[in-house]
DNA sequence: TGACAATGATACAATTAGTACAATGAGACA
DNA sequence: TGTCTCATTGTACTAATTGTATCATTGTCA
């Protein structure tokens, strides 16, 4: 599993936050592709040694990107790129993939013997209770 | 006695730790049946190897599966799919599984950002015309 | 000078890996 | 049959690696 090395320029004497460069610089390079869904980016640790900030400063970058669902990071494992939603499809095909989407999900709950109203109610329950947070708050 | 190959698909990008992804698809595999009680599955090291990680890993998956009683390890001799599933266990997998599924169900449906209503009442419509006979295909 | 944003220091928590050990059972052999 | 040895299996404990939380320090600017 090779950590991608991030080449990263910081500019001390920018007036920009370092946290901000960090993070302008990992969404440049995920539009550009040379990041790409599934890449795993240095610790903050190493990332943080390698420009010469405190690896506080890259957490604080990471969890800015976290929150914006670009990338992903997990306690104990690392940090990856995630997968990008797709920018803009037709209407059409965006309404065919939620039939899709369902589709699996009432085949497989009906393979497990659920009843029509459980399989409802519990995509209902789960509504209720969904979070927002969970998206992206642009 | 064979052991069980166990076709288990670690994502190690998922924001799941490894050892709740072998957890979970244990549960699904055996909620489903592909797993019967008594089937032997493969040994601690020998499962790590074919996932390519640390032994302990899946021991601390099978420490979680035998304190849920849904799977019995023992020192020296190997693990078994429990023989007799008590009925409150399967019915509690049972489910959680209807839970994970609607939950991937829902989060999908939110990334391609339709609304919580478009999401239940997709599920709604589908099942109006769902045929039971279509679940037959695995 | 005071407020606030940026950065740093420190302690913590979660996950996975390393090492040593204990229980079981199969085979060799007296 | 009994017991010794050894490979195989899971267990326990600890270390290493990673991100997180909290508060202190610094620096800028009105």
């Amino acid at each position: 599993m090779s950590t991608k090395k991030l080449n990263l320029q910081i500019d001390f004497r920018s007036g920009l936050p370092i946290y901000t460069q960090i993070v302008n610089q990992v969404q440049a390079q995920v539009v550009s592709e040379d990041l790409k869904p599934g890449d795993q980016l240095p610790t903050v640790r190493a990332l943080a040694e390698d420009l010469r900030v405190n690896f506080n400063t890259v957490a604080r970058a990471y969890r800015i990107l976290d929150e914006e669902r670009i990338i992903s990071t997990q306690q104990g494992r690392g940090t990856y790129i995630t997968e990008i939603p797709p920018p803009k499809v037709s209407e059409r095909l965006r309404k065919e993939m939620l039939e899709a989407l369902a589709e699996r999900y009432i085949s497989e709950a009906m393979r497990l013997e659920f009843s029509k109203s459980e399989i409802k109610q519990m995509v209902s329950d789960q509504l209720e209770g969904w979070n927002e947070s969970k998206e992206s708050e642009k």
